[in-house]
DNA sequence: TAGAATATTGAGAGCGCTCTCAATAATTTG
DNA sequence: CAAATTATTGAGAGCGCTCTCAATATTCTA
């Protein structure tokens, strides 16, 4: 049975407003009747009711999570797994809690209604939205609404809200020079679907290493797949045709399809063919052979995703509370502390240098690699 | 700018109670008005405020989520990932959201108690015990308020709360016999950690394997992990020394980590030694070879320890509004609807039939059931 | 069509908390 | 030690919503 402030108050023998005082840490009790109250607050457990408080104060202690098709899918993701690292702490360390909300998938209007709605209740103190979460016209609403908020590995197209992510472009450009540096030079690539942003970004990190080196942007060495290992698989084995001898994955599920694959057509990784990955996950470590990736600070980029949401709503309730100099909601703000995150490479065992040698008599045609299969049998 | 009920209701020319029945979808309100008042709600995209409406119906549509030790190492296992899957899924069918409460460690008594407190304040209508959640005097004290838990893979020694877990003693067992069908006898075991109850759980029912088949449990053939990829390399490294012709995994990761020694000590898996894990998590399908599992319905339990946790929410509510018959609290109810799930086998690459000619001369340390041995080889 | 029965509406009292402001108590000052 | 200053306390008005209950409208019955 919750107890209420009424009932501790009149349990220490003073009033609602004395308690609310000792509860909020504020000067200017007696430390006499601070003690007796705290003494009752712990002996019968005390707290204070968020939602009344919320309502009260006219502010939430909750940050809702959004991310657009199934939450589920997000959660599940190895991804979001490692944000939540950061998300999770940084709440922590903040006070704030951490609300999933239920998802909408992006032809549910009405859901996506709700949704907005939701936010503009009031509930909640501000929204994460995940990279998943693309309708810029839900965003554009909540951000005329002034709810405070901030995009994780994307920029909204159409509205001015702070959004973190990691060095799309850069990394995959790092990435793509590694291979390079390795010597190879047919670098096929699985970029991942091509609506999303950050996969575009990375294959224009591909071909901006590419270019640095002179060598032409190749058509044929790029394959379409979904950031999942099925995609990847089934793309690697149509590049495969092609005798890349390194291919550059637009995530480290992909990178793991195309170990598959080039293993099933009987080629060794490294030695046959190198393969890297992007985002370094935990999993990379626990592939055999373990894969070479690009390391994004996951963590760190949730982290600041909160860091930078709870600036937010500091300052959202400054200007809500201060001088109300004039009425205009929103817009107001232009400073949007957005932050690119660098990356760093995550060397391992699936890349190694190129052999010339090898892929010198490769270049076949449909038949593929059956000139490769030889070395198999080498324990 | 949030909009109130106020607000809306004067818009539409009509008391708060009206648009408040109109917005609760309640009977009795003429057409005519429900559709106007809809059409100015939908227009402002009012939604109404979660804290007020808790407040006032004296009921939240938040449940929390605890577990112990730092919460973001639960989020980032690819155990809770998939758990969410079916958690999520679960709260949004029963429109609650789910809030991450920032966990404790088991020895921040303060943190323990301002966590129970928060439960207690009735800001939440229920709460998620994660197996990690291993305090039994918060757990009661829970309890004792009548705030609804279930708790998610495991059974608290002290309370009579319901629970949703594998079967693990079950799962173990057919995992073991699994290896055992396939003629193995020499079977190692690399457990959870031994202050957690599943793993324990895991273990009897290797031992129950073994015994059913009269093979005599070998104490040096186990050894304790800490269901980490690291703990499992290091613990098969250790057990490899005593050549079993197979090794039954804690987990997954446990199992990974097995591979990984093995790999290392020249050994071909499952060629030359078969591997198991338990959880049957993703990542089984993409490690090479695959991993043959234990698979726990994991989505589902998740799924079932939302509704079973609604149900109980459901129960307090009518014990509060209906027939006050007495002033008791909690311990009313002797029904906690728990529930075990089944297991069952994920048969994949990593487990083979076991090779006597290999083995044959590997009976070097302290040479047990040879004479079982036999049996083994009845497919 | 009057009177009864039923359906629809609004007024108002909270839910538990915060916060302002005025009242009271404790301290300091001349 | 009285007056002035400062520190501490409590009363009370909301925050936005729900819900009961009485008032008013509507429909039905004879």
């Amino acid at each position: 049975m919750p107890h209420t402030l009424e009932q501790i108050a009149t349990l220490a023998g003073v009033s609602r407003a004395t308690v609310s005082r000792v509860v909020n840490g504020q000067p200017n009790v007696r430390s006499a009747i601070r003690e007796r109250v705290m003494q009752i607050v712990e002996a019968h457990n005390y707290a204070p009711h968020g939602a009344a408080r919320s309502l009260a104060r006219g502010q939430s202690n909750n940050i809702g999570f959004m991310s657009w098709g199934n939450i589920a899918d997000v959660l599940s993701s190895g991804y979001w797994s490692v944000l939540a690292h950061g998300i999770a702490e940084s709440c922590t360390t903040h006070r704030y809690f951490l609300t999933l909300l239920p998802a909408a998938s992006s032809n549910d209007s009405a859901w996506q209604g709700s949704l907005v709605s939701t936010m503009a209740s009031g509930q909640f103190a501000g929204v994460v939205l995940s990279a998943q979460f693309d309708s810029d016209r839900s965003i554009l609403m909540m951000k005329q609404m002034g709810i405070p908020m901030v995009c994780i590995g994307r920029k909204p197209a159409h509205a001015d809200v702070p959004f973190v992510q990691p060095d799309n472009l850069g990394g995959a450009h790092m990435g793509t020079m590694h291979l390079l540096n390795l010597g190879h030079s047919r670098i096929a690539t699985i970029t991942g679907p091509m609506n999303n942003i950050e996969a575009v970004e990375r294959l224009n990190g591909y071909k901006l290493a590419l270019g640095e080196l002179g060598i032409g942007f190749d058509e044929s060495l790029v394959a379409e797949g979904d950031f999942d290992e099925a995609r990847g698989y089934a793309a690697a084995k149509a590049l495969l045709i092609k005798h890349p001898s390194a291919i550059f994955c637009a995530n480290d599920l992909t990178a793991i399809g195309a170990m598959r694959a080039a293993k099933e057509a009987g080629l060794r990784v490294p030695h046959d063919i190198s393969i890297m990955g992007f985002d370094d996950m935990p999993i990379c470590e626990l592939t055999n052979p373990s894969l070479t990736s690009v390391r994004q600070p996951i963590a760190e980029i949730g982290r600041s995703a909160i860091d930078i949401l709870v600036k937010q709503i500091e300052r959202s309730r400054q200007e809500k509370t201060g001088n109300g100099t004039n009425g205009i909601h929103g817009h107001a703000n232009g400073n949007t502390p957005s932050m690119l995150f660098p990356t760093q490479l995550a060397l391992r065992q699936s890349t190694a240098q190129y052999k010339r040698a090898l892929h010198g008599r490769a270049r076949s045609g449909n038949n593929l690699h059956s000139s490769t299969q030889r070395k198999e049998r080498s324990r």
